[in-house]
DNA sequence: TAATATTTTTAGGTAAGCCTAAATATTTTT
DNA sequence: AAAAATATTTAGGCTTACCTAAAAATATTA
């Protein structure tokens, strides 16, 4: 059996490992949980005795098989969670985390294919993250942040890369979201600002905005 | 803040209390819970200190007013949550209690009162049971066994009062499900076993299921 | 009503998951 | 490469929610 705080760390780990792709450290893991290190290693032992995580005292962690096959199980169901919440019950973009992480915490296969099948199979969360499938395997998208598009390219809104509350609802008010279409018209060199246009709009947006906006290129 | 675990007391006081209208005692919840006895106290004198039952030493526990409103929010998730798995999950009546049970603890106000517009605020969960308001009030029924019909009165099933997979995958094979009508047919005196007719077929079925079918009258 | 049985509480312990402070490794700087 | 800074681990404690065994209160029976 696996506990609570035991599959959050995994999470964790994951998250990191997704990005960096290296050894994760403690108080990579200690930040990110809003915890102390001590703690962080503490759990870590526990988790090596389970065989869930490889560690090597002073020099990191990382998912073993069966760990990354869990972590992965964890994502599956916040992603289908969060889609849920959106999708269904009409929750705003910004609101769904906190509770998409008390849920991806139940325990019932049954359940999260029921879900699955419920919400017809989705590839894509509501942020625009892909959403592992029932074998862990991760769809992946060729996507580029907002910030590297070329001027006159044309793309489509796929995620951002910033779960902040304020950031999301920033958007919203600029209507982006999920497959919003934009077309790159100007770039300010002085400070990386840029001038996008949505439907019929031009909206001026800085560069801690399109950094962290997600696209698809449709037309370069 | 209130924890799991106390959460699970208040639900386990609140349905003992349901049937008796009593004074709960130690054992009573001890049994429901599966716990022993020397932890039930520790915990009542918890929440007692919270204010959430009163309790006399060696005479036993009742909620209080907060107590009771707590305790039938819990029940409130509980019932709306099996209404979701059984009437968009597709699962069936008999699998839903587990993870109910989980989801139930599920911490958004929100969360439930947008499933509760989602389900279109149902009154009766799957097995018959009213789901009390967001106001705690329970919707009232009157409801007799069907153990308890006159023979040739009609009757419309409102639930079961027997929690058990088998009982209900039992009642399943019979089509017996909420909303199916019935009609007495006959009463063998000798076991109290009864003769009923549920749509165009006649199904002979025991006291011990009859007692645990709960029904309301159409027609005397 | 006295003896016995049952129920409930108290006392003392355990595991999980957190904490702080101190010790030890590692990395960076000079 | 030695000193200083930073990261990690160890040691010792705390709280929650459980446990068993023993003591105390209540209920039952003779």
């Amino acid at each position: 059996m696996i506990t609570l705080s035991e599959e959050n760390y995994l999470k964790a780990i994951l998250s990191i490992n997704l990005d960096t792709k290296q050894l994760v450290s403690t108080n990579e893991i200690a930040n990110l949980l809003d915890t102390s290190a001590a703690s962080v290693t503490e759990m870590i032992k526990k988790l090596q005795e389970k065989k869930l995580v490889i560690y090597e005292k002073y020099r990191g962690v990382k998912l073993s098989k069966s760990g990354t096959i869990k972590a992965f199980e964890i994502l599956r169901k916040h992603r289908l969670w969060e889609t849920f919440l959106v999708n269904k019950l009409d929750f705003s973009w910004s609101e769904v985390h906190d509770v998409a992480e008390q849920l991806e915490h139940i325990k019932s296969e049954k359940l999260i294919n029921k879900l699955d099948c419920f919400l017809n199979y989705p590839k894509f969360d509501p942020h625009g993250e892909p959403i592992p499938t029932k074998n862990g395997i991760m769809p992946s998208t060729k996507r580029i942040s907002l910030s590297e598009m070329e001027i006159n390219s044309k793309g489509i809104i796929m995620g951002v890369s910033l779960d902040d509350k304020e950031f999301l609802d920033y958007l919203t008010k600029l209507k982006i979201s999920i497959g919003t279409k934009v077309t790159a018209i100007e770039r300010i060199t002085f400070d990386q600002s840029m001038k996008i246009q949505i439907d019929s709009t031009i909206e001026h947006i800085s560069e801690d905005v399109s950094k962290n906006i997600l696209i698809k290129i449709t037309k370069k």
